[in-house]
DNA sequence: ATGAAAGCGCTAACAC
DNA sequence: GTGTTAGCGCTTTCAT
């Protein structure tokens, strides 16, 4: 390149005015076909790429959408932002993702930079405990979509489900198969923290002898942590015959620590993970999980973001997708 | 949010010209000390934040880098993408992920939809195969790291490691064990098949008695694969004494499968796989792999781009990082 | 050290 | 159906 080309260039090479250049490319239907024609091919002819920058600037409208995510991404938003990235490029949006690594003051600062591209929509995961940022986002006035978790005030829309009652379901799970000495191997993060309260309140309900116990690890969880995880619970409680992970990766590290051990699995020790990712069922024993769409919560995002750019109404912009207890050998 | 504010509500606020605000918030050092306090006192008040749009449009630099990923992200450039992106934070810029999900000629219109935006440097991963796309690349004229290979012809900058080299080694390995019955387990993206060349090409060397069998396995690799394809391996030779996956997925799923059948690894079996996730360490045994150094190539790739768009000149412009060989105890 | 003028490349709005 | 004009919000450039 020596100076990329502009649609004066493609213009004065097809002998017509950028407008309709513009039109040709933008919105072909009000242009004549001859002229479309003409157009398009200059343009093919000179691989030419408009400029979006421009484009945006004028329009007020940047066709980008950005999604904020965890400092640290695992496995476990994978499904959802694969979903939102091809619902948003069917519609003719591009995703960005802001992803931290930006230091102590992260959280403002990374929010911060999505701001200054003038996204057209946010879908946030799980971030923003700040209130200065939330401020910011509120007074920013495009459409947000929180996700995965549930809140009766959320700061704009929301696609997600209720974790306290994966929590509760889980435990109640157990129960009926007749495990007795539940214990928990959970992420420090909030919403983990949230299944590991609906979970010791459906135990209180059903009449639990014990309290099950809590292991706390920093997310992002690893295998190595859930191996290390289930040694220290059973140090501590070693009449333990249940063990609820607040993710799959953590369950893994559990049913090798188990199997290390000569634990039989389920018949010793249950086991339940939660994210259900792609290689949980293939594990041995297969692992008995919770199921997030994370699909769903991608599209449904995706789809309430548009909508509202474009002047469409969202029916129900609290949406519950709930979950699914998937069972398998493991508990 | 009414009508998001512009530099002029700020210059007005602080009684002062909209250049003055630019410059407090962009070059704080060209501005009186007494200045720049009252104008970003102002700022901060307001929550104003900048519209990097216009500010790209007008300036012809973006401060944004893309990152162009196969089709399906899996965990194994992760800690590249970690890396970039803070490198790239830490120096002002922006990351943005192409992802795909754009349909058949997905590759094109990847690289379409992200020279729109006009970014300021390319990373490129394995992708673009087409001529096409790679001539518009370069006509874009603006500085591109390839990675995770080796050519000596690269777009323009490379950083990366020989694929080639890397089978050849884990072989002479498994050959120095005492192995001597090897299969391979291998994705069917085209880097992957480069290890499995190499390490056929050392086995002739090595005047290995067998050529080993490759079973190929559609990328991107799963655990369900890994046994799947292990029990394929066994049915169709059953002596065999050794595998080399090349995912560490593909490695934990030959470990379960093993288990499973009552193969003992690395008596019976080895196993060696290539990634060194995370989890490798923690699996029972602990797997022997290859190890990348994703965060060196992902803050190269920042320097390079960055150093190149700021007008300094990038000394090594092809740079082989190597690998290593992680011995743990599956082989 | 600060300000005024011009314009980046595109599209909204309006003419014809 | 096509063209003209103006301006999005910022920064470059030049003046003071």
């Amino acid at each position: 390149m020596v100076q990329a080309l502009t649609i004066h260039d493609i213009a004065r090479l097809a002998g017509v005015s950028s407008m309709t250049v513009s039109r040709a490319i933008n919105q072909p239907d009000r242009v004549s076909q001859a002229m479309r024609e003409r157009v398009l091919e200059v343009v093919r002819h000179t691989g030419f790429v408009p400029n979006a920058t421009a484009g945006s600037l004028r329009s007020a409208r940047a066709r980008l959408v950005a999604a904020v995510l965890p400092t640290l991404t695992g496995p476990v938003f994978q499904e959802m932002v694969r979903a939102l990235n091809q619902a948003l490029a069917e519609r003719g949006y591009q995703l960005m993702i802001g992803q931290g690594g930006y230091g102590p003051d992260g959280e403002d600062e990374l929010l911060h930079a999505v701001l200054r591209r003038r996204p057209d929509g946010i879908v946030l995961t799980g971030i923003l405990r700040s209130p200065n940022s939330r401020r910011r986002l509120l007074s920013a006035g495009i459409p947000v979509v929180e996700t995965w978790d549930l809140t009766a005030s959320p700061l704009d829309m929301l696609v997600g489900f209720s974790n306290e009652r994966i929590g509760e379901a889980v435990c109640a799970y157990l129960h009926r198969k007749g495990y007795r000495v539940p214990a928990l191997l959970c992420g420090d993060d909030e919403r983990a923290q949230r299944r590991a309260k609906g979970f010791k309140h459906m135990a209180q309900l059903l009449g639990w002898a014990v309290s099950a116990p809590v292991h706390l690890v920093p997310a992002p969880t690893t295998l190595a942590q859930g191996r290390a995880g289930l040694a220290a619970l059973l140090d501590a409680h070693p009449l333990t015959d249940a063990v609820f992970c607040t993710s799959d990766m953590l369950a893994l590290g559990v049913l090798i620590e188990a199997q290390t051990r000569g634990l039989a699995v389920p018949d010793q020790l249950a086991v339940v993970g939660l994210g259900d990712l792609d290689f949980a069922a293939s594990l041995q024993p297969a692992l008995t999980t919770v199921r997030i769409d994370g699909t769903r919560i991608g599209q449904t995002a995706a789809q309430y973001i548009v909508d509202r750019v474009e002047g469409r109404s969202v029916d129900q912009p609290i949406l519950d997708i709930g979950f699914s207890l998937v069972e398998r050998a493991s508990a």
